[in-house]
RNA sequence: GGGGGGAUGCCCGAGUGGUUAAAGGGGGCAGACUGUAAAUCUGUUGCCAAAGGCUACGUUGGUUCAAAUCCAACUCUCCCCA
């Protein structure tokens, strides 16, 4: 343990963010406790490997695992594989599909690249669940759920929701909880991180622990990062997610596209800005004295320079401000060879050309972005869908507010 | 095991023989406005070598000049009874 930092400091930064803490008084006792003898506390965290890419929500929960590292303790990830192949039902409407070993493990190494990003490797223990739920025999299973009451496991909305909507709900899925409760007892979890949406199956594990005769882990809940709509959660699949492995300007572009009233949220938990400068800053624009945008550049400029750096914070605003603000063209943008052979009598159709540039997902796309005048080249509205231009090396083609590339004719 | 529903485009949902690439809503995309915010308004929303063609209403097969619509089998699913 560093000793430099009481317990109770480390309770006031572990409480940044949380939502809840289930029970306090645990969590307390524990870090006395592991202050007192000198041992680290476990702390864990189940990893569903159905995603592939760590964005900033997800990072959310990372980073308060990496606080606790830096107070001394033990992170214990643990590579739901097994869990994978029921789906957690938590907050689904349906059903979710099995995934194939390979799938799983194809995620779960792209996962271990991206956690050094935020977690220090060395207080970190990666474990696959499929090692101990894998080998349980039917009579293990009969044992660990036999402690838990059908009642108790269709009291959850998701599952309510599901069968009063009709929803088909596998049986499967009931022991998803489960399965992550018997993860607690195996590891020995002091502490489990997780989301709010794994209130439920978190506190399963403290049930299970117990009537395994072990202390029971305190739930630690962290608050869902809204997506970059700022209504559903962030996640890959809707599209509305910040990965951790963006690049600056992206990044920089997601999160100034983020509504105004989830900004509190994402200064709290994806930065280290400060509660009290939050709050002066949420003052600031509730008395006018203190411009949205620019609190949301400067939420920004912190989110880029934690996964880049500080001077790709500021190259990013410059660049954002430069297109967006002055209305100029960016200073990089993919380039599109263009051959010759696609020419005819040195012209080609504009939606051919978007084709080749990958700027519409299909030509009838094409044809819309043109119908729509979303199209322009070096500044000029092109509408007419059959029209055709004559390309020269070095201009600019944009297709809607984002997409911009640069001609070059090989 | 018995009986009764249901499966439509990204999602919800209308449609029960031709006028249906399929109403309406949501979401998405684009345009205007703006702060790449919100709100609002407008357009658009299967694909292609594009005044034409192709593919689509759980799957397969059938009836018909014509099927999302009728018939059969199958698959999945929900409800009631046991």
């Amino acid at each position: 343990m560093e000793h430099s930092v009481t317990v109770e400091q480390q309770f006031e930064i572990i409480k940044r963010g949380v939502l809840d803490i289930v029970p306090e008084e645990e969590l307390l006792a524990k870090l006395k406790k592991s202050h007192q003898t000198g041992k680290p506390l476990r702390i864990k965290l189940g990893i569903d490997p159905t995603a592939s890419d760590i964005h900033i929500g997800f990072a959310v929960v990372l980073r308060k695992m990496r606080q606790f590292q830096d107070m001394g303790h033990q992170v214990i990830l643990i590579v739901g594989d097994f869990t994978a192949s029921i789906g957690d039902p938590s907050g689904k409407s349906e059903t979710r599909p099995m995934l194939s070993a390979e799938q799983i493990r194809t995620n779960a190494e792209t996962f271990a690249s991206q956690f050094w990003l935020i977690l220090d490797r060395e207080k970190t223990t990666v474990t696959f669940n499929g090692d101990w739920l894998g080998k349980m025999s039917f009579a293990d299973v009969v044992r660990e759920t036999s402690r838990v009451t059908v009642a108790r496991i269709l009291e959850r909305d998701d599952f309510q929701n599901r069968l009063s909507e009709g929803r088909p709900v596998g049986l499967h899925e009931l022991l998803y909880p489960i399965a992550q409760a018997i993860d607690s007892v195996e590891v020995q979890a002091d502490v489990e991180v997780g989301g709010s949406d794994q209130r439920f199956n978190i506190l399963m594990g403290r049930d299970l622990q117990e009537a395994n005769g072990m202390e029971a882990q305190v739930g630690l809940f962290l608050p869902i990062l809204p997506g970059i709509d700022g209504v559903q959660k962030m996640s890959k699949s809707l599209g509305n997610y910040v990965a951790v492995t963006d690049e600056p300007n992206d990044m920089f572009g997601k999160i100034m596209s983020i509504p105004d009233d989830v900004m509190a949220d994402y200064y709290t938990l994806c930065t280290d800005v400060g509660t009290d400068e939050i709050e002066a800053i949420k003052a600031g624009i509730a008395s006018g004295s203190v411009h949205p945008m620019d609190a949301k550049k400067r939420l920004a400029r912190e989110i880029v320079t934690i996964y880049h750096s500080a001077q790709a914070g500021v190259d990013a605003q410059a660049e954002f401000e430069r297109v967006f603000s002055s209305r100029e063209v960016p200073l990089d943008m993919p380039e599109i060879n263009l051959p010759e052979s696609e020419l005819e009598n040195g012209s080609i159709r504009l939606t051919r050309l978007i084709a080749i540039a990958e700027m519409a997902s299909s030509s009838s796309e094409a044809r819309r972005l043109i119908q729509s005048g979303a199209v322009s080249i070096d500044g000029e509205k092109i509408t007419d869908v059959m029209g055709s231009i004559t390309p020269i090396d070095g201009q600019t083609l944009r297709v809607g507010k984002l997409k911009f590339a640069r001609l070059r004719m090989i």
